[in-house]
DNA sequence: CCGTGATACTAACAAGCGTTAGTTCGCCCG
DNA sequence: CGGGCGAACTAACGCTTGTTAGTATCACGG
């Protein structure tokens, strides 16, 4: 069936589906270029007609999620009035952030899992393009508070625990489940929100082993 | 060194030790026996004397931490006095889980990424493990909710997005940084309680492709 | 002092790995 | 019609994998 021949979808895309859903749902190091070839319906040597190596693969696919979910932001990001508030920014960075772990889960889940699969230049290259992100929002976080319209508990983790909260929708994320995109984007934001915005709530302070 | 017989320690607890850090680091599939073997100061064949199995090995250590957080939750929460807050019951459950996940940051690695080499009995058992976590959580949530201490933007979306902020510490934190486990903990008990408590920022709602 | 048990060793197994070489098929351009 | 080229095939390479069997070594209890 679709014998490598089919039309509209040369062999090459269709291997980066089969390896995309393989190494999402088995991992990177547990799918094999049989697997993979199989999926495809090709005998594993025929893959290195379009991929020189295993590697390639995964970082075509990991190269290709960051790129578009980089594109997808910034287009989020440029469609806003120039002058747009901070919060106005925060919302557009959110919600592009949460649709797409959403509707690209699996790709999202090689870019945050299967890292340790690439070699160590294009690993480095991964840590770079994410840490693009955090800038992206750590900027967005200092414009608001000088704006005054944000009163952050510490910027820095206030960072990371924004973007992971994000990247984990991918983790648990199923298209046709009873949420949509839309409910858990507006959530998000809100969520977000709330996190950088100043309160009444005085920081609770623990210490370990105080039984009184 | 410690050629398998130094004092106080056993070599079934060098071989948790080793596998641990190999596994955390370069992934469960990307770990041959011989490798552990060679860290334990050790033939590959004679980790068989003390475990059955590649499997069992990640399934020990997978185990003993999540029965690990478990007990420390646990002890967090019977810590309070026994008609606590919701508020309160939330700090502990928060400070609790950020504490083990950074102190504890290569065994929650394996508990969350790590997870697909088990087999499915295991897999199994974790996924329920976790899932007394988020009713744990939500149970908190719902209580400060009929308190009238919380208004939550959507109970179930809230408790993921916080649960997942507090595993996310283990992938980024590190012994010995600028940070401390306590400038942590408290942060992240300041910005749970923000994404729980009511507060005057309307939820902003996006469609997408509205250019206009 | 012998026997028993625990634990280490060596050696090997069958299977599977990523990858390569050489070949064949069939379509397209001249 | 003929030549070239892309893409598939088969077969094999050298290595590594998890695991097992058989054996040696040591400490300890009767």
């Amino acid at each position: 069936m679709s014998p490598a021949g089919a039309p509209g979808a040369d062999t090459a895309d269709v291997i980066r589906r089969s390896a995309l859903k393989l190494f999402a749902h088995e991992g990177y190091e547990a799918t094999s270029m049989r697997e993979i070839a199989a999926a495809v319906g090709v005998k594993a040597g025929s893959l290195y007609n379009h991929f020189s190596s295993k590697e390639e693969i995964l970082w075509d696919l990991t190269r290709g999620a960051l790129l578009d979910l980089r594109a997808h932001i910034d287009s989020a990001l440029s469609e806003l009035p120039p002058d747009s508030t901070a919060e106005a920014r925060l919302s557009a960075f959110i919600d592009a952030h949460v649709r797409f772990h959403a509707l690209n889960s699996e790709r999202a889940r090689i870019v945050n899992q299967q890292m340790s699969g690439l070699n160590r230049t294009h690993y480095r290259e991964v840590v770079g393009l994410r840490r693009t992100f955090e800038e992206q929002l750590a900027q967005i976080l200092e414009d608001g508070v000088r704006e005054g319209s944000f009163a952050l508990v510490e910027p820095r983790l206030s960072v990371y625990a924004i973007l992971q909260m994000c990247i984990a929708v991918s983790n648990w994320f199923r298209k046709g489940g009873d949420l949509t995109v839309d409910d858990v984007s507006s959530t998000y934001v809100a969520l977000a929100h709330r996190m950088v915005v100043a309160q009444s709530v005085p920081s609770r302070r623990r210490k370990p082993g105080g039984s009184s």
